[in-house]
DNA sequence: CGGAAATTGGACCAGCAAGTACAATCGTCA
DNA sequence: TGACGATTGTACTTGCTGGTCCAATTTCCG
């Protein structure tokens, strides 16, 4: 591994965010390395440089920007998830992103296409699902603190349900391109927490 | 097309499920032609011959034979939906389905998998969507009407909620190897609706 | 400056998988 | 039985894709 000057790790960001982008728009198994060069205006030289192991290195680094876009995205809605409002403002967050960004969301991608084949994408997906679920799972006992929610539910298998809630609900939207399913999962989800 | 004879539809038969295995196995980029006539026992002139459009006219004749047999493992449990009890088996017999088939769970691969790359397959898909729904929601009226589930509920907005909670645990499974998310979608679910 | 190391371009290779060609059988029905 | 269409085996073609090679060029740094 050659150390990487300045103008290297720009290349090598090129590469990734071009895969990245590549995948997202015209799914996994229809994006070829060429591909992937041709979008980031480099050459399978530079893409081999940089990820000596092919195509399964650039995988992985693309599974964890698109985590880290995920992530980012909820950031601000997860850290004040204490009433009511706030929840709602966070489903419609969620819902507004996946309804623009249509087939092309970070998640459905990370999750339905990429974490099976390769066991490495997978443990980053994995990570996500977590780190996730952690933050949910937060939100849920702030809202029981204060006094908004149901203290009776345990607060992280209900951050489990609301996770697979909005990985369903996007599931299904990458099948029949309507945001319906996600929309009634999640304020199903809501209802039965802030009762 | 030729007119097929007894012994043509056995062999058609043979490679469509050999496909359907094969595809549940070992996932759908993984699956080659070649793949599927070595285990169904076929040569590609077979294949060929009865589907003439190639790849995307198998899988087509695939996904509905996974959307039937999805349907299919349902039915028994579907359409005596009406007590707490009987939403509890149901429940119990998705998770464990769903345990015991692993990544060869016939959902998940049809959802995820094939759901997407061919709009043929789509179709397929919506369809036993719309199918398995209808099922849901007809269970939820009767429950309502016998007095067990609550009735403010909007029975169709509930339905589609399980539906996304059922493909959002599966997607999860898929990810982790974990039923846990499956059951706590389901379960929080049937906490909202019979209570 | 000047050389070593990093970076880049582009031709090339090997293998695999979809799809084709065609001839050889098999089955059925007059 | 015999002929015609359905069925099957095999070898082949074609295109693409991941991956390699190597020489040219740029960048860094003493």
């Amino acid at each position: 591994m050659p150390t990487t000057t300045a103008k290297g790790a720009a290349t090598r960001r090129r590469i990734v965010e071009g895969a990245a982008s590549e995948i997202r728009e015209r799914g996994l198994n229809a994006t070829t390395l060429d591909d992937v060069c041709r979008r980031s205006g480099t050459g399978k030289s530079q893409l081999f440089h940089y990820f000596p192991d092919g195509r399964e290195q650039l995988l992985h680094a693309v599974a964890e920007l698109e985590a880290e876009r995920v992530f980012h995205d909820q950031e601000p809605y997860l850290s004040e998830l204490t009433s009511r409002a706030a929840w709602e403002r966070w489903r419609d967050a969620v819902v507004e992103t996946s309804r623009s960004q249509g087939l092309h969301c970070p998640l459905g991608v990370l999750i339905t296409d990429m974490g099976r084949h390769s066991p490495t994408a997978q443990a980053v997906t994995a990570q996500l699902i977590r780190q996730w679920q952690e933050c949910v799972r937060t939100g849920i006992a702030a809202t029981q603190a204060a006094g908004e929610a149901d203290p009776a539910l345990d607060a992280d298998r209900t951050a489990a349900a609301v996770i697979a809630a909005i990985q369903g609900g996007v599931s299904v939207q990458l099948s029949t391109g309507s945001v319906a399913h996600l929309e009634a999962a999640l304020n199903l989800c809501l209802d039965h927490m802030l009762s």
